[in-house]
DNA sequence: AGCAGCGATACCGCACGGGTATCGACGGCC
DNA sequence: GGCCGTCGATACCCGTGCGGTATCGCTGCT
């Protein structure tokens, strides 16, 4: 199977509507149909159930599209990494940490700062990343490793090592009831009614329902915070950096966080095994 | 980058030799040569050097034959995946387990037999492997799930559950010197004069040098152990599987081996789930 | 110097990927 | 109920690009 193929398979399958799909691909729906149609041939299966006014996935098609997804992924990765380890023998190496926006950030200052005192350190380029994208961009090469935090972020399929396991805090506007609390249990957060729980975006794009405010971004719901029309909740470590109009209260029953520096397996650069052998120093 | 062109790729770092890799791809040597030069065009990167006389890969061609080759499993994987779910929707459903030729064979008839009798349970084949084929079955979607042996064989990249922890004995000929020992060291075993340790072959088909014999299969190593010829290091559990013109003796120093039930990331389908909790409670 | 081995280049033909036009089936709507 | 709009499939055409053969150019060996 081509890439090519895969590719258009991948985006009808996700777009459920040939028209969407071909558009989305730049190119016009016909030779779109008839790629799929020439795939469903060759591999013998048929992917799509098409009726004149839906398309849906067949058992095949679902595990198509998931396992195609992660075989693209690959696909990019390799030429990414060829890529980069041509740049690298150019003298121009550099390690690409992807860690989400806003979470562990004194670790990461920490961690930083004694990966640049070693003596063999090179330029790492941090991305931040919003929440489960950086398992993505570990998996297409464009992150060589990453900062994940368990039980939220998944894990499989990465060589990881544990660095920070911490507990998880409410964090409120300042002068809020719950505020002069000493600590709090999850029970008494679901339902605040004046603080409900922002709402992230899924990966499509699309909101799950519910009464929250719909967020982006660290610094959006912070700022929703601030104003009384949210709360978050997020590991003890937040609390460092948390504006002064903002509270954070211990949650005595919340699972624990714990922060794990994740990289693809066999991953055998240098640079890379340095950074994570600093990290496990910290 | 489309997989033809990374298959090309991957035969001509192989085979270092732009001729041969052209047969073995059943095609002429001069639209590989441009096909190569294509790839290194479109991604700005020299993968091989060429002097007329011999070919090397440079550092990034190094990483892309790494990486391009696990990437080829992938794509190859949801191609397989996806031909097996449309058969198990048909109702033919079937699980395909990997396991070492002739190791962990007490184990795995325990599991298949407590498996068997599991309500939902569905027909099994067992694969038997050279040694390191497992992990690419596994990544090619050839196999579901595999009983791997660490610390030999390598789990990164799978999920893991461990299932059996067990010394090693050495396997020697009914009558040898060695077999009226109690227990051994693995020093002592290091150059038996007359009982060199065996040569596998590598993933290429080559064979390291030494003074062993050269081995392809179990059955063929255990003849040659019987004939006076090697001898074997394997798990306590292979005692059982023993003629009696074998004796195993305990290596009381060798690491110990735990038989791991190892299967891809991501993996949702009930059977395997099913087989993989029957494992567990053995 | 001559030859053999090997990768690169030149050139050609055809298969296939992509485009436009159109069909056919189904659902919705006044 | 007839009409239209939507959407995937089909028919047909064109150009790109892949693969083949022939040949060159370089290099190391004898």
């Amino acid at each position: 199977m081509e890439t090519r193929e895969l590719r258009y398979f991948v985006a009808v399958a996700e777009e459920l509507h040939f028209g969407r799909a071909a558009q989305r691909l730049g190119m016009a729906q016909p030779p779109l149909s008839r790629a799929i149609s020439q795939l469903e041939r060759r591999m013998g299966v048929v992917l799509l159930e098409r009726t004149n006014r839906s398309v849906t996935l067949t058992e095949a098609g679902a595990v198509l599209l998931q396992e195609g997804r992660t075989a693209l992924d690959a696909v990019e990765a390799a030429e990414h990494r060829a890529q980069r380890a041509a740049l690298a023998a150019a003298g121009r190496a550099s390690i690409v940490l992807a860690t989400k926006a806003g979470a562990s950030s004194e670790l990461l200052a920490k961690l930083l700062h004694a990966y640049a005192a070693e003596p063999r350190s090179i330029q790492v380029d941090v991305l931040l990343c919003g929440p489960g994208e950086q398992e993505r961009l570990l998996r297409n090469g464009r992150a060589d490793v990453a900062l994940l935090h368990r039980p939220f972020d998944e894990t499989t399929g990465f060589e990881v090592e544990e660095l920070l396991t911490e507990g998880q805090m409410a964090v409120l506007p300042a002068g809020h009831a719950l505020t002069v609390r000493t600590d709090l249990h999850l029970s008494e957060l679901a339902d605040v009614p004046d603080l409900p729980m922002p709402r992230w975006p899924r990966p499509d794009g699309s909101y799950p329902d519910g009464p929250g405010p719909e967020v982006q971004s660290h610094s959006q719901l912070l700022q929703l915070i601030s104003l009384g029309r949210a709360l978050m909740v997020a590991p003890d470590s937040c609390r460092s950096q948390l504006h002064d109009d903002l509270v954070a209260v211990p949650i005595v029953d919340a699972p624990e966080v714990t922060t794990v520096i994740a990289w693809p397996p066999h991953s055998r650069s240098r640079p890379v095994a340095d950074l994570i052998r600093t990290a496990l120093r910290l």
